[in-house]
DNA sequence: GTGGTCTAGACCACC
DNA sequence: GTGGTCTAGACCACA
């Protein structure tokens, strides 16, 4: 484990941002984007926090500066973040709820398209439901 | 709606290659793929029938003959069907199983997607639950 | 089982034309040669028979009358049938003793290749010659 | 001998993509699969490695960039290598196991057809087996 | 710079 | 006529 400057105290609740890949399915700025958006969505970074300048987490992540600000830039275009100049990057008030909003959306989204494809392969509701209800204990168990 | 020599007649089972638009989401060759899965799976297109040619299926989707290849040669990769050199491209005899299987697989990828997103949102189980329940109904509707 | 004119009699040894498939990989004329060049080979076709004239072939096996010509074609530039302007096609004296030849070639060939596969994914020559030795076994219940 | 960006330096395990030529039977872009292949299978061109970009190998190799990126897609499509938008092409994890597994599938096929040439040609277990090591050796001497 | 998609042509083998 | 291969370009998304 490598601390960095911006984490601020060995605290367990302590911001950091989850780790990307090159290897991991989806470009780096989103994976990038998706992993602030948990964090925020989730209260570990909390309204008025400042986030890592575009340098330092670009060092960190090993990544371009440019991938690093074009996720930032996103995450603004979306509210939950807010850029001040000379000063730094912060989690807005609504940064939280607009996270959670997001994923909600996306998740529908998904759910959609896993459910067209589901009733085109020949699978029933209550088949359906079933396969929901595996994943969702699966899940479980691996939290 | 343009009919053309491989539509057989008014035959409400008759082949169809659905429609496809560059404004949709998804390249060209990935629709003209779903597309003629969901043909084949739900037994639209039954074993041994002759797709369109190359030629014939880009002119009536208005788009390039190399992407209707391209498409064809991933179908047949995949082993959905298969292109014999001087006599055309035909839905291979397990098809519409691969296709159902394929579909299956997509919807079990989505779906975790989706209940991870869901989970990240704070939704509860209870509640992914009610919202499946509540879009089955809708697409039940719909159809 | 069809009975067609080019069968002479209810003989066991009787000429039989091997089943074609579009189906099968490689294309049409070459199952026809292959199948020729095993009846003549193994000594089911022996020289001086007459073949099946173009058309009679090319309707019994369902395919254009141009590729049964371009077998002939062919196998007449092997040396293993000869055609006879207005008598028909015939066994060559010496198709079987080409046809084995051919045959052998053609098995150095695909062994040579074989090999070449083999040491590449890191076998063994013990090795090798266990599989070898295990698919003759196989090919012997087969028979 | 043409030293490339991508070749590192006078190492004798240095990456060089093998040559093709359109005088060699099969399609280049099966060529240039079946080189790299053995490249990865035999520990040449080890998993994380960068290959070469489309444009350079293309450029090298003097074939078409599409030539190139045809077979970089079959590739990865075998899961042997996978490429990412922006950044680059990479030997995958589990490259090198996957190239010798598919090498060995590739011999047992071309095995397979080899023995049944050898026993329509007439000839014995025992002979197939003496010519088999007669090859062997000889490949051996040729290493 | 990289790869991803799409286009418009060519020539060949097969039927 | 069919599909199989190869070519030479375009434009876009990503780093």
């Amino acid at each position: 484990m490598v601390y960095t400057h911006y984490m601020l105290s060995p605290d367990p609740q302590r911001f950091v941002i989850p780790p990307i890949s090159s290897a991991a399915p989806g470009p780096l700025y989103q994976q990038i984007i998706d992993g602030i958006k948990r964090e925020v969505g989730e209260g570990r970074l909390r309204p008025g926090t400042a986030l890592p300048s575009f340098r330092a987490l670009a060092e960190d992540l090993m990544v371009s500066l440019i991938t690093v600000k074009r996720a930032y830039e996103d995450l603004e275009r979306e509210g939950i973040i807010h850029c001040k100049q000379g000063l730094g990057t912060f989690v807005s008030e609504k940064g939280a709820e607009l996270s959670r909003q997001a994923k909600r959306d996306q998740a529908r989204l998904l759910l959609r398209q896993a459910l067209r494809e589901s009733t085109e392969s020949g699978a029933t509701n209550a088949e359906i439901i079933k396969m929901v209800r595996e994943m969702l204990e699966q899940h479980q168990e691996e939290d």
